[in-house]
DNA sequence: TGAATTTATATCGTGCACGATATATTTTAC
DNA sequence: GTAAAATATATCGTGCACGATATAAATTCA
């Protein structure tokens, strides 16, 4: 019967936890004026620019159904472009506008403003990212 | 530079794993007919049943203008009830239907289906359940 | 080569999340 | 005792997530 019970839930922790570290990115994401999963999609293009929909969408374990309106909304903010592949045309290339690189500037204070506000021993940070990793192999 | 990593990010990993085992309780929450999320308000309401809406959004982090309208979902669903409080007419009670009741019998096996789908070594998820219980804390 | 299958993206519908706002009830303070 | 503030819920708009479906291009294979 205790497994009913809220506190024992492994799933309520992570999904809490989410929804709470999103919502002390949204002040300094407004003054870049994106959502949170349209920075995830920043921090992937960043490191590589010019990739095609699905790969995108891989590397945040997400659905194309998930990230086409998201790309399409960037599109329009002018963040980023959306051009078809000349080698396969099912394929919609996404790479950064002239803004979109700029904007990398700004986002790099982000990470340190948002640990600021969270007084997380480090030692403990480290440790909880490799069982995360793990656990992400094992869920997939 | 490397704080924009993606694989350096503390919020990214959460995020997945709460969504991947939200996918995992899908087809047992499908059977029920219900959703993850009112999923979570069920286990609260098995644990105590007749509570006002904003007893519920705060045990669940969540704020009443998300829950009021799953509220009158599962209304819907004939899962529960909804009516107002006689010494305070601002307050809604929610409670359980008979169907909602009978709900829990069938769900008492859905930690347990669950819990086979993902080999994670026990004494981890322990000292893991600890580690999110503070971090929950430091964020709230 | 041409039909069948696979792949890549897009579209549609439903249900969250959450900021902003509205409304009604209760409490507080003068 | 009544106006102001606080509390509780509801409504509205936008942007995810994701299942289901559509469409078009590329690949496979008979």
């Amino acid at each position: 019967m205790d497994e009913l019970k809220l506190e024992n839930q492994l799933c309520f922790p992570f999904y809490s936890i989410s929804r709470m570290i999103i919502r002390k990115y949204t002040p300094f994401l407004n003054e870049l004026g994106i959502t949170y999963p349209q920075y995830l999609v920043l921090l992937v293009l960043w490191e590589t620019d010019f990739q095609p929909v699905n790969d995108i969408a891989k590397k945040l374990y997400l659905q194309t159904n998930t990230i086409t309106p998201l790309l399409q909304r960037l599109e329009n903010l002018k963040i980023i472009e959306r051009t078809k592949s000349e080698t396969d045309e099912r394929k919609t290339i996404i790479s950064l506008s002239t803004k979109g690189h700029e904007m990398k500037l700004k986002a790099l204070e982000i990470p340190y403003k948002l640990m600021e506000g969270i007084n997380f021993p480090n030692e403990d940070l480290v440790q909880l990212r490799d069982q995360l990793k793990k656990m992400i192999l094992l869920l997939q």
